[in-house]
DNA sequence: TTGACGCCCACACAAATGTGCGGTATAGTA
DNA sequence: TACTATACCGCACATTTGTGTGGGCGTCAA
């Protein structure tokens, strides 16, 4: 799909790359051609014009700044599938796509981020003082992980309806699934949980 | 600190987030004034100069987009220390910090996501099918979980040291802990699991 | 009443920025 | 030989963009 870069291309689309992660904000021609010290204007589109002829970047025309990464892998990490015995290096084989921390939230719009706080939910893997993502809204379906409001406390819970009955269920043994009848207000699906060690 | 912000300006601020968020650059004083439907660029300014003033935003002067947001990174989510019952609103009290999804893998240099596979890891809350995100170095220490070569396979465990030997301990009590004596080779630590609920 | 603030307009100017066109030079290749 | 790709330069031009000055209108507290 995409042709290969020259040596000297590559090393553009990078500085490209490295401004946008630490600035936010795309480079112009100008900062471009400064830093390879090119004294044209004109060699920079050169190189713009190149790259996006091959697939790496599109440019917008007669705005500033307005050179957008394509397949930007600034917050990926490649998922590796299988690591061969023997020879832990990571080849282009391997992988079987990319995780893209930057979709886990996407285009969400209503978000905040819990701490979770006791363990009623471990069997589904949500640990004490892992952070969850939820997305705000105010229903949701049968089986989702759920923030709800349920007799003046929150509470992180599957949402099971059955038999004409609501209940939130805990992912733990030791707790009992609660029979929502009365004031249930759901506040958010959990769409991630987050854990990060030390 | 930060001084309030009347609706205005927080909606000012909003869409200079949300333009930095989905188009990765921060947008132009005119671009701003064509949202809001303001017929001077002026009017702009004085609210730049107010979110400035008040410690949200950082200008530079004499550069095309030049608007720095100050903690307000693009990955960001509030974390929320309590919902206040029959209120679910997020007011700025309830905040107790910003999760930072950048921060979970920012200078990180060798990283690799990991689908896990099986249920060796549950009862420390990895659960199959969950990736976790794998800070690839050759030791690590006593507790840590990592992924680990050991005769010829790929492993997710529990590293211990006990007695002068080395176990790889799984999660699950329906595995026993692995004895390492022979040819172990440590690919990483495992620093983040993250899931995602479709 | 005065003053501070929030909110907005009109217009001109200067600087930053992108665009266009025409060049040069080298290396490899058909 | 002709052709293509890569790697540059110089300069003028037009547009975009930020900056500055000087206002207006309403609200609220001192």
């Amino acid at each position: 799909m995409k042709k290969d870069l020259s040596e000297k291309q590559k090393r553009v689309l990078q500085f490209i790359a490295r401004k946008i992660w630490q600035e936010r904000r795309p480079p112009t021609i100008r900062e471009i051609a400064r830093n390879f010290k090119f004294s044209s204007t004109g060699t920079v589109r050169d190189y713009l014009r190149i790259l996006q002829a091959k697939g790496y970047i599109r440019l917008a025309e007669k705005e500033s700044r307005a050179i957008e990464l394509i397949n930007g892998k600034l917050l990926q990490f490649p998922i590796i599938a299988q690591i061969y015995a023997g020879s832990p290096r990571l080849t282009y084989e391997d992988i079987e796509g990319y995780f893209d921390l930057e979709r886990l939230a996407f285009n969400e719009k209503q978000i905040f981020a819990l701490r979770v706080k006791g363990d009623s939910m471990v069997e589904a893997g949500i640990m004490p003082e892992d952070l969850v993502l939820v997305r705000r809204q105010p229903n949701c379906e049968n089986g989702d992980i759920v923030v709800a409001l349920f007799e003046e406390e929150i509470t992180l819970k599957r949402f099971k309806r059955s038999k004409g009955k609501i209940y939130l269920e805990p992912a733990n043994r030791n707790y009992p699934p609660i029979l929502a009848k009365g004031n249930l207000t759901i506040i958010g699906k959990v769409i991630s949980v987050v854990r990060k060690y030390v």
